[in-house]
DNA sequence: TTGAAAGCGATACCAA
DNA sequence: TTGGTATCGCTTTCAA
């Protein structure tokens, strides 16, 4: 028998010691109106003197609710991750719930095995963002059968079923974009996320719109999957062409980015780096580069509350009053 | 009633469908030998049917095993705690455990609070790094009482009662104390983390006490709590002296001096930078920069895998072979 | 090879 | 104001 499993106080020791029934000491110890204040003291007292600690399992399992959250991500890195985390513990412990950490490495099979994994694990709901080979909801269809309530969000594919929160991908890309105009940058080297992501094609269709207002500026697009990748791609195009703007559509192209004009040594120059970010590497990389900020923190808040409002609606409940997908 | 409380298909709903037992139901369905094939057929069909899904809740409670660890951290930041977590992961979703991250703000306060949830949550086990307001162990003794599996990581304070896991501090100051001197640094600035932390400690005396070996150098120490004080410090060290070579303690520290460097337009010239680091910032900032590696995803798995040892062992062990401290 | 029954810990209903 | 009892879903003896 491992160390965990050691018998710990339960009501029934208490309700034992005491010679009283395990009801009364349940009510006593959730200060129940019904109880005399001197058998409230009593269980009290031998509560605290045998370090009863109330079973949470026993207790969500009679109670048909894990309070326990799946987070499943497509990936975890330094990027983004970290921020969604804290804004998603934020609001959850809060309330009493906690969440498991569930990463798909980029492969929709293990999304779906963290799908059922989560079925399985009994959570309250999912929040989850999507991997680039994520096309369909087919996998959905679980948690479509055991009504489990999911939010997803950053990473999504656009539909009218599910509860979604992305940033304003089109937005934060055109502002980039007009930023760079406005510096007068005259040839442009736009680098983008994986292709195949919805986000990726929101922020390049804006973004790329947005530049082409202005004619006479040239521009080249390239799409790469990790910052490696767009140090790879960089270190062959810079040899051949310059550039004096670049837009980096998130903090992972932005990170290749810079260590490839580090290496060239061409920060300091004049040239013009504009970015989508989470907020904090840009700080961290060189505090020239201007950027627009897609907050993880923020985001984990809202899909986590949201995902909240959804638990515990009712299903006779008065219509929801949220778009399907939300934009922050 | 919430939607995720919805009746689903329990082992009894099959054993009256098949009109067997509930027993033979739950034997049939983890494949006990005694359970004649044609049963298990059929039992299984149903199950598929009918979308048997086991109820872990009840399964762990019976058991008495929660198959959650908590992972206490002192904070969650972009360094270091991504590489962990993935780590962790690796090695507990292997083995059907789950684990939920608890963020202590670098409060020994909100620690102890973390603490009592891992308890109330009945973990099978904690994982934990420890802030830098932690001095003694006095509130882990609810741990102690409840004899609950724990492993302490990275950052520790020295002891033998329990199990920890560390970074070889000493050989990779050294180590990095000594490519500083051959590459002929004279003037060095060294900038250390939080400096009430033992990880701290042990670095800066294992780094000074190998720089001090060649008298000839000159050498000035900070200590920074996050990078941003770095820059702060930085701004005002580096207008009145000049240093020709940096030493970074970890990737936070390293993250405020490269901000720093690019501000001064100091990188690319003859300076030389190393530091401690995770791994992956270093390549994302400035190639240039040498750096010995302190692996967070081999500690995940190391400090993970040493708890399932101590969760799973007897009572009645064959003495432990670890040391209770471990370096790697 | 299968079934009946007890029990994990807490709660809530019904009685008293 | 308290106690007795059934129950949540599953596992596990003990019997048959």
């Amino acid at each position: 028998m491992s160390l965990a499993k050691m018998k710990r106080t339960t009501i029934k020791d208490l309700a034992e010691m005491l010679h009283i029934s395990a009801s009364t000491v349940s009510r006593a110890l959730k200060d129940h109106p019904d109880i005399s204040s001197s058998v409230k003291r009593r269980v009290k007292e031998a509560a605290e003197t045998f370090n009863y600690v109330p079973n949470d399992f026993a207790i969500n399992f009679r109670k048909k609710s894990s309070k326990v959250i799946g987070l499943i991500v497509p990936a975890i890195s330094m990027f983004f991750i970290p921020s969604i985390i804290k804004g998603i513990s934020s609001v959850l412990n809060k309330e009493g719930y906690h969440f498991f950490i569930l990463s798909s490495e980029d492969s929709y099979e293990a999304e779906l095995e963290n799908i059922q994994t989560c079925i399985n694990s009994r959570v309250d709901g999912i929040l989850i963002s999507l991997t680039k080979e994520t096309k369909d909801f087919k996998h959905f269809q679980k948690i479509d059968e055991m009504e489990i309530p999911v939010v997803i969000f950053d990473k999504i594919i656009p539909q009218d079923i599910y509860d979604s929160v992305v940033f304003d991908n089109e937005k934060n890309a055109e502002l980039s974009a007009e930023k760079l105009i406005q510096q007068g940058c005259q040839k442009i080297l736009a680098i983008f996320g994986d292709e195949s992501l919805e986000i990726t094609q929101t922020r390049k269709t804006s973004f790329l719109k947005k530049i082409n207002t202005s004619p006479e500026i040239q521009y080249k697009t390239i799409f790469c999957e990790s910052p490696e990748i767009v140090k790879e791609q960089l270190e062959v195009i810079l040899e051949q062409e310059s550039f004096d703007g670049f837009f980096a559509m998130s903090d992972e192209t932005l990170a290749g980015l810079h260590s490839c004009l580090i290496k060239r040594n061409l920060n300091n120059t004049n040239i013009k780096v504009v970015a989508i970010s989470e907020g904090k590497l840009p700080k961290y990389l060189d505090e020239s580069y201007e950027y627009e900020i897609n907050d993880g923190y923020q985001m984990g808040i809202i899909a986590a509350s949201r995902l909240l409002i959804i638990i515990h609606k009712n299903n006779d409940d008065q219509s929801r009053s949220l778009p399907k997908t939300q934009y922050i």
